[in-house]
DNA sequence: CTTGACCTTGACGCTGACGTCAACGTCTAT
DNA sequence: ATAGACGTTGACGTCAGCGTCAAGGTCAAG
């Protein structure tokens, strides 16, 4: 199939399929016209990459599982590499909700009228 | 005092300090040479849009909060505009950490190996 | 007079994952 | 032969908050 075929089956639009061979995630074979044409292999591949980015992983971070997959794995899952990321992508995520957290309460703790400068306006109502 | 003895003072660079200016949020006068001239209220200023900015607001989100120093409160989380703000962006702090930790499951559901996909191979679970 | 620390405006660089032209070639149908 | 639906490469635009030059003006000290 040619490039606006699987755009259009991985939901994805060509310029992101163009951009994705050119940071080496996926390729394609040239036809006489100079038209790439990919295989359902590659549709795996999109797909795979796509659920990636939708949980927050990068294109860098997708590598491993992509390169799993051409190396014939069922799962981009199931090579230690992307068991790697999968544990540092844990850890960031952890990271960030942690993050997330205390500024939620700081936010919070100053929304609720504790802001040590409000002093003067604690005399009266809230809303 | 003149940009750079604010920039030292408040911890911040002066390209950020020409930047905030530019963006509106703070002003100068001029002295005759040219020179940006600031007072301690700009140092108040600055301080607030920094510690604003280091729970996550944008600038954007800064400025009622700016302007309500400015207006002459003592807080800059004193005015209803800071505190609508402070609404929206707990609202956003729970979305992200919402999304957040759907991220973390899934991830954490692949690295353990359920992933949902094969699932729907094994017995056809659906969650 | 010259160094050097300070200031000015202007403008490009950076990060990620593309969107959106531009300008052009290819193939099919009418 | 011509429209139009597809493909090609190249390159700039987007979002935020600045960093980092470039090229120059200002001012006090030695």
């Amino acid at each position: 199939m040619r490039i606006g075929e699987l755009a259009r089956r991985a939901g994805v639009s060509t310029r992101a399929l163009r951009y994705y061979e050119q940071q080496g995630l996926i390729t394609a074979r040239r036809s006489a016209n100079g038209y790439r044409e990919y295989g359902e292999a590659d549709l795996r591949l999109v797909s795979e990459i796509r659920s990636l980015l939708a949980v927050g992983f990068t294109l860098d971070d997708a590598r491993p599982f992509v390169a799993c997959l051409r190396a014939g794995h069922e799962s981009g899952g199931a090579c230690p590499e992307s068991v790697a990321v999968y544990r540092r992508k844990l850890a960031e995520i952890d990271d960030e909700i942690r993050t997330l957290l205390s500024r939620r309460a700081e936010v919070a703790a100053q929304l609720a009228g504790t802001c040590t400068g409000c002093a003067a306006l604690r005399r009266g109502n809230e809303s």
